[in-house]
DNA sequence: GTGTTTTTGTGCGATATGGTTCAAAAATCT
DNA sequence: AGATTTTTGAACCATATCGCACAAAAACAC
């Protein structure tokens, strides 16, 4: 829970990685979601024991709450990234191959669990209108954009579509070609 | 399991009303899932036994596909009506009431699943292209309209979008906006 | 070596879960 | 009334689940 610095520290080494655990748990999660992942497959999945586990990390729900601001960060590292290079085509792209690897947790797996759980409730709405307001900026910095807000909701119902249509399997010569027309649509 | 029509038939009565029971299992599923809705829930939900239950609907994935199935016809309904009149913010407008009870099953409850379950996964991917067939039949169908695949796609994702948000609890005014936004950026 | 600190793995415990059996109950048919 | 058919509810089973105690293990400090 503190170790982060890799120095000699007291007692007994770790015997995992935390980031390669991190990971691990993130990528369980992401996939299949909060409730059908179990204790034991997370345990699995790290290679850990579930004690280790939960000294480590917390319990469950605080584990996924981790995970999701993970991916959270994952996505914003991106749409920073690419927006930065005024790339719309190249941010669609970008997105959709983070989705076809798993979907989007935010859109396709957390959402589900916002009824149950206010934490993650919190953390989806406030996941949303981050991404609102990055794309706003974005549309309000280009030349001769006079009215941002719309066109960042425009563009952020072609992330969320494609976010659905990824994790529901859809081809990837569909989904590119609906980034293009997204792009084309909003440049 | 065959006793659809309400005459009197041979053995001892159902003590419940069939649609009442698959109404309440509809609800249970497409508000919290499918992982975290119980058998004990569902029977509490319905007011019957679980071995009823079970007699009656057949095991949990069973009750869940027939639930999404169920849904599939809501929306597939709402969708022929409504663009029939060819009233766009109405079908938006009717989609997100909708949405605003519960959320979109197929895109915010339905999509984790996908990836354990193939059946379910299957029944997503008909749902989606089945709206955007109907939303392109629509679109050809308006006088003058040469390429409606793009705007039905455009459609869609306005669509998906909404149901997302509105299962993130955003607010009415802000959705009621969005929907408005769409007709408009269609119409 | 002796003590200290931290991680690890075995294993427990209480409850939840999906699914099913089975006798009793409640209706109809003859 | 008796036989027949169907539903019901209690109880059961095997397994899964989350969480945690506890002793052994593995490192360091002195």
């Amino acid at each position: 829970m503190q170790n982060d610095t890799k120095k000699k520290l007291r007692g007994r080494p770790r015997v995992f990685d935390e980031a390669r655990a991190r990971q691990a748990i993130l990528e369980s999660f992401w996939e299949r979601g909060y409730s059908s992942v179990s204790l034991d497959d997370l345990s699995q999945a790290t290679g850990m024991g579930r004690p280790s586990l939960y000294a480590a990390f917390g319990n469950k729900e605080q584990m996924y709450l981790a995970a999701l601001q993970h991916f959270r960060q994952l996505l914003g590292q991106g749409i920073r990234r690419l927006l930065a290079d005024r790339d719309l085509l190249g941010f669609y792209l970008g997105a959709l191959e983070l989705y076809q690897s798993r979907g989007c947790m935010i859109v396709c797996t957390a959402t589900v669990e916002a009824t149950s759980s206010p934490a993650i409730a919190a953390l989806v709405n406030q996941t949303l209108e981050e991404l609102d307001r990055a794309l706003t900026d974005y549309f309000r910095s280009l030349d001769g954009e006079r009215d941002p807000i719309p066109r960042a909701r425009q563009a952020a119902a072609w992330l969320h579509s494609l976010a659905i249509r990824a994790r529901a399997g859809q081809s990837s010569e569909s989904l590119q070609a609906l980034a293009r027309q997204a792009s084309e649509n909003l440049g």
